[in-house]
DNA sequence: ATAATTGCAAAAGCTTTGCACGGAA
DNA sequence: TTCCGTGCAAAGCTTTTGCAATTAT
């Protein structure tokens, strides 16, 4: 019950957000808007796909990639490029950093502003209109069981 | 003559470079190396490859992938995940940021060092083996050509 | 000699595109 | 009713891979 309420309301906060935007409010682009409200685990177009396809086995990937490309276009998301691999999106359209764990591919997000003031005698006459900063390495998590491996190895 | 010592030097120092990281220095390597070292211009493989066919027709594509990938790996020279659609590589190791140009798809170098302390609450348990700044904007010569166009406009 | 490396071509991903049908406004 | 958006499939690009032939050491 609550878990419906939950998600009507991110549905109904979709609709209005495409309204607002300009976008026809179909029941695709609803769905992938609601499944990345409050979303932090950035996911890539195919885990959207592969979210939302057994609530709607009729959505293509290809409407997932092209309703992902307006909403960047839009500014209401932004498109990670932290892995060299796939593109990731994050429904936050605020500027801060992302860390990609080598370990699990988890995304985290980070506080963190890039202060170009600190560099703008090297971009003068340079226009920075954007910027993404991207940190690489071990989460806690994956840095735990690293220590849990390196512990047994050691015991036996 | 001037020219074809600089090339020689950049030949030699290659060769001393593919030797020191324990690669055969085959003339395929040598001339990749030799064609990046001091280039600040940031290309692709395709790039890379594009360059070097004219002097050296038997050269493949994979081979450049082959050889950048080695390069990466021996921390020789660093990817970079600026552009959308393709990587490009740095022979510039040292951590810095970098610019792509918008307008003209130019990727500059900026010095700039990310101070991951200032963000160190946040980064705790967390372990940062290396990063990457993107900016993103328009350089000062498409700057330049964005305002004459416009002063054209208005003067019509 | 022999193990690493190349070139070629095929394959693999991810993403984009074209087009006829269907649905939102 | 009109035009935007969807699904499907094909195509496009960058990058990777397999393998026989070649080459650096």
């Amino acid at each position: 019950m609550k878990r419906e309420n939950r998600q009507n309301d991110k549905a109904a906060l979709a609709v209005e957000k495409l309204k607002n935007i300009g976008l026809r409010a179909t029941p695709q682009r609803v769905a992938i808007l609601a499944f990345l409200e409050g979303n932090t685990s950035h996911p890539s177009a195919e885990q959207i796909y592969e979210a939302l396809k057994s609530e709607m086995p009729s959505l293509s990937l290809g409407t997932v990639y092209n309703t992902l490309d307006e909403l960047v276009q839009r500014g209401e998301l932004q498109e990670l490029a932290i892995s060299p691999t796939r593109k990731h999106v994050d429904p936050n359209p605020d500027p801060h950093y992302h860390f990609l764990c080598e370990g699990c591919g988890r995304i985290y997000d980070f506080p963190g502003t890039l202060h170009t003031e600190e560099i703008e005698e090297a971009t003068k006459g340079f226009r920075v209109q954007k910027y993404a900063v991207y940190l690489y390495g071990i989460c806690p998590a994956c840095n735990q069981e690293d220590s849990d491996r390196s512990s047994s190895w050691c015991a036996s």
